[in-house]
DNA sequence: CCCATGTATTGACTCAGGTCAAACCCTTTA
DNA sequence: TAAAGGGTTTGACCTGAGTCAATACATGGG
């Protein structure tokens, strides 16, 4: 039997209060028994979709954790946000029915498959679908105004703090330490990420260990002073 | 007669291939008709809507120009994005029911007010409406990846050129010349938007100039070699 | 086990863009 | 007409992050 073929249905998965179905009614949940294709296994290392890619589908991540960015044809390479369970990848493609990011699992991970059609087939019935799915698109762009505030006007040790609060606090909604985490992407996707190089994250991370803000073992960062790191962010030097 | 009460149609507003309507069968046009409740003046310098605000409605700009923007307490203050005629803004209040950002018009300007529980409830039943908001919050995201690419990884040089490209895009696409424009916005405003300070915004106008790739009397900035800009944008200096 | 390879750290030096300050220009108001 | 006040330009100097290079560390394969 084809592993793809195992029947999938958001009302019973372990997922429901943080993904597509977060919110709804009993009832309505069971509406979106329909809305998950099939499942997808994508290997660490290889990609979900690629740019220009045809959009047919959103994707909800189940386990593992990916990056998305933007590679140019002179070589520029910007990482455009991380992403773990429970949250949907794939809204770029909708604009001009394709693709125009690469989605990189950083390991193994597996993604609900929820054909767009189906998506606005569904939500054009169930209410608190259509709004939820208006939601998720509305949290994205308000994601990235913070990323352009980050890019814009933070400094490095900034940048850096305002990445480890935001990683740990979406851990945590996952049920994950609130002060310990292993980063799963490499300096050089951080540094692309913030607008830094690596070297500038590697020596920003060694200072906040020199301050005692925070203790770094390879990826496993352990967060001693979270309120540090807020005061860094929410604080710039003119105050 | 109150003038906010005169009413208003999408189905005989000459922004319609460029707006809400954008791609809507005639047929679909008329069920637009009540989706604009009234229309909103906006005189320059006042907020839309600011930071906080209760969100109820999304805005289609029907004349003037907008900048959105984030203020933090501590006194950053991020421009995201420049907005004009045809564009919509308020996507951002969507997910939290309240804005997370100040929409300040730049000069005199009007909006149509469209109650989102009503956009909600025509796009239940009219599809290309539905397509078409999805398509609209797409197109946003996809547009901040740029942003952020353009934050996290270009010169000054680089940055002001993809600028005034993209405007005069827009602008044209709007029946403007293509290699004139008049800045609506002042030299601090563009450096916010782009992580420059307004010097070098300055400076890197007065480059342009020296080079002979555009003319700048004050706001009014003629483009001589869009060839020029275009191959400072997408071919950075390693190649 | 060692070696190869990808990743990370650290140091020395450079430079793009920031900062501070002065001068200028244009518009508005008295 | 002058004075005031944004907004803009330009110069001189400074600094945070980039660049280049050497070294160290970790992991997986043979």
């Amino acid at each position: 039997m084809n592993p793809q073929a195992i029947k999938v249905a958001c009302s019973n998965c372990n997922l429901r209060e943080l993904c597509m179905p977060m919110g709804l009614s009993d009832h309505d949940l069971n509406r979106l028994d329909d809305l998950v294709a099939v499942r997808r296994k994508v290997k660490r290392g290889t990609t979900l979709f690629t740019n220009g890619d045809r959009f047919t589908s959103l994707y909800a991540i189940r386990t593992g954790f990916f990056k998305t960015c933007l590679a140019t044809e002179d070589g520029r390479d910007q990482v455009t946000g991380f992403q773990m369970a429970g949250e949907i990848i794939g809204l770029d493609g909708i604009v001009n029915d394709q693709h125009s990011c690469d989605a990189v699992a950083l390991e193994d991970a597996e993604v609900c498959v929820m054909p767009f059609d189906r998506i606005e087939e569904i939500s054009r019935e169930v209410t608190a679908l259509q709004t939820h799915v208006h939601k998720i698109m509305s949290r994205e762009i308000v994601r990235e105004h913070g990323v352009m505030l980050l890019l814009g006007s933070m400094r490095a040790e900034e940048r850096l703090a305002a990445f480890l609060l935001n990683l740990v606090q979406r851990l945590h909604a996952r049920g994950f330490s609130q002060s310990e985490l292993v980063l799963r992407m490499t300096r050089e996707e951080i540094g692309s990420y913030l607008g830094l190089k690596l070297e500038t994250v590697s020596r920003t991370f060694s200072k906040f260990v020199e301050d005692g803000t925070v203790e770094v073992k390879q990826r496993h960062v352990r967060i001693l002073d979270t309120v540090g790191l807020q005061r860094l962010v929410n604080h710039n030097q003119c105050h």
